[in-house]
DNA sequence: GCTGAAAGCGGCTTCAT
DNA sequence: ATGAAGCCGCTTTCAGC
């Protein structure tokens, strides 16, 4: 990780699709050393991937919200479980704390997250925060 | 959005990097349609772009934590620009509930929390959950 | 390990249907 | 929306430093 991995990752970052040789310009090393670089950050790890952001609103989920879920005894698997099976779900953290797991959840309208919610709650407790705005939205820490 | 459009977002979504050509293969239409459904799917906001997906282990950021923050009278403005100034910030968000903000924030280690925690202590509370697991890495939602 | 050049392949654009 | 044609650019590989 020397200065022109970073200035990869930061080029890559700012535009995933860049093609290597583009790259490699901006980088100012060689289209070569671009790409051997590339596919050393790759199959290192380093990146681990790319995604494509697109608009809940557009696929029918124009409200979202966090949802901390505090399992009965015995529930944790089922709610990981639950969770990756839902396509309303677009995140699932375990974290610490009185509640086991955050969840990101995506709806039609605010009245619909009890049908999601109600699914949980067969499982535990479960405390909901609608997403009102993002002042960030999601970037690599540590990267300007 | 039609079946056409969803194809490409699926196709897109499963690989960001894809050329329009390949794109046009997979969805099984003509180039020229591939690329014109893929512009009218950025200009529309559809898509609202592609990320890079880093590993923050690999700059020096081997663990995570949601932060709720609850501001201080009159202080809600100044905590939504600390977060976004932090480079250890990934992501915040205005949220319902007893606390205001939800953020993502990144460090070396377990104790090095104290000193990003003490930033956002000038201006509210905070409720920190360091993140163990992620069951279901964020992805699109509805998406399959 | 990085550079620079050359060859081959493929994507991009435009046009006519 | 399709299919073909031509141009341009990317990728890969090689020799050299």
């Amino acid at each position: 990780m020397d200065a022109v991995d970073r200035a990869v990752l930061t080029e890559l970052a700012a535009d995933p699709r860049l093609p290597t040789a583009e790259l490699a310009r901006r980088v100012e090393v060689s289209v070569p050393t671009a790409r051997d670089r590339l596919r050393r950050l790759q199959e290192s790890g380093v990146i681990r991937g790319y995604h494509l952001d697109v608009d809940p609103a557009a696929l029918g989920y124009p409200v979202a919200a966090f949802v901390r879920v505090r399992p009965g005894p015995g529930q944790l698997p089922k709610i990981a479980e639950l969770a990756r099976s839902l396509p309303q779900v677009s995140e699932c953290h375990r974290i610490t704390g009185e509640d086991c797991f955050l969840i990101k959840v995506h709806a039609a309208d605010v009245g619909s997250f009890e049908e999601t919610l109600d699914r949980f709650l067969l499982h535990g407790q479960t405390t909901t925060s609608i997403i009102q705005s993002t002042p960030v939205p999601p970037r690599t820490p540590g990267l300007g």
